[in-house]
DNA sequence: CCGGCAGATAGATGTATATCTATCTGACCC
DNA sequence: GGGTCAGATAGATATACATCTATCTGCCGG
C-alpha cells in the first residue's frame, strides 16, 4: 500500500523548552514560573533519565535508539520508552528519525544548557 | 538555667554537596553516580523549593527565616520547614543562625553553581 | 504472505513525597 | 512564672510516578 513512512511518535514538548527562563537570582519566582521550571527539572531529576541522557550524549550525533539504551540499564523496554517520552515532553530530547524498526532520539543541547543557565549565575551575594 | 543557646537544627547534608560531580557530557553515568546526582536535582525540581530558593536569593545575605517564607507561599509552617529541611539535606542551603525564635537559612551558592556545571558544558556535539 | 522483532500503548501496583493537623520545645516579654 | 510566638517533630493522607506484564502496530527478511 502507498502507506506513509511511519511517523515518529507525536510528543508535545513544553512550549518554552529551549527558550527557558530567567536565572533564579533575577527575582522571586511566581507560582506559575516555578511550576513550569519544576516540570523540566523533574525530567532530569531521575537516575534513569540522567543515565539515558549521559548515554545519548556519549553517542555519535548525540542520538541513540531505544534498543541501545535498554540493555545497559537493565530495565524493560516499556520502562525505557516511558522515560524517553518524559524527556521528550520536557523538550530535552526529540524523536529524530526511524531506521527500519528503530526509533532514534536526539539530545536537545540548547534545552540542557538553558536549564544550566537558570542555576549558573548564582556566583555570589 | 545555664542552658545552651539552643542549637540550630541538625541536618546532615549529602557528603558531596558542593564538591559535585563531573559534567553529564564526560561519560555515561554509573547507577550510583546517577542516583546521587538525582537526589540533589530532585531537591530543586519542586515548585515550592524553587520559589524558596529564589526568595532567599533575593534577600540580603542570601538568607531568610521560615517566618518570612511561609506567608508568601500560602503554605503552612510545617510544610515550609519540611521543604527547607529537604533543601538542607541536599546541601543547597544551611541553617545559618538564630535570632530569638527565628531560624535563618542561607543559600549555598557553590552547591547551586555546581549543579549548573553538571549541565552547562553541554554546548555542542 | 508469514514469523519475528522494535517500539508504542494500556493497565496494574507499590513506593515516594507534598501537604495537612496536632503536638512539643525553647525563647522572649511582662 | 504565665502567655505567646517561631520552629521542629510526629503521624495521617492523598497524589504522583517508576516499574512491570500484556497487548497492539508496523517494519522487515525469507
Amino acid at each position: 500500500m502507498g502507506g506513509m513512512p511511519k511517523p515518529l511518535p507525536v510528543i508535545e514538548p513544553l512550549p518554552s523548552a529551549a527558550a527557558c527562563c530567567a536565572p533564579l537570582t533575577d527575582a522571586p519566582l511566581s507560582a506559575e514560573q516555578a511550576e513550569e521550571l519544576a516540570v523540566r527539572l523533574k525530567a532530569i531529576a531521575d537516575p534513569t533519565r540522567l543515565r539515558l541522557l549521559s548515554m545519548m550524549l556519549a553517542s555519535p550525533g548525540l542520538e541513540a535508539c531505544t534498543c541501545d539504551l535498554t540493555d545497559p540499564l537493565g530495565l524493560t523496554q516499556p520502562t525505557v520508552t516511558h522515560h524517553l517520552r518524559t524527556l521528550a515532553k520536557a523538550g530535552l530530547i526529540v524523536p529524530e528519525r526511524r531506521v527500519g524498526n528503530f526509533t532514534y532520539y536526539r539530545v536537545v543541547t540548547d534545552a540542557l544548557s538553558g536549564l544550566a543557565g537558570v542555576l549558573a549565575p548564582v556566583t555570589a551575594g
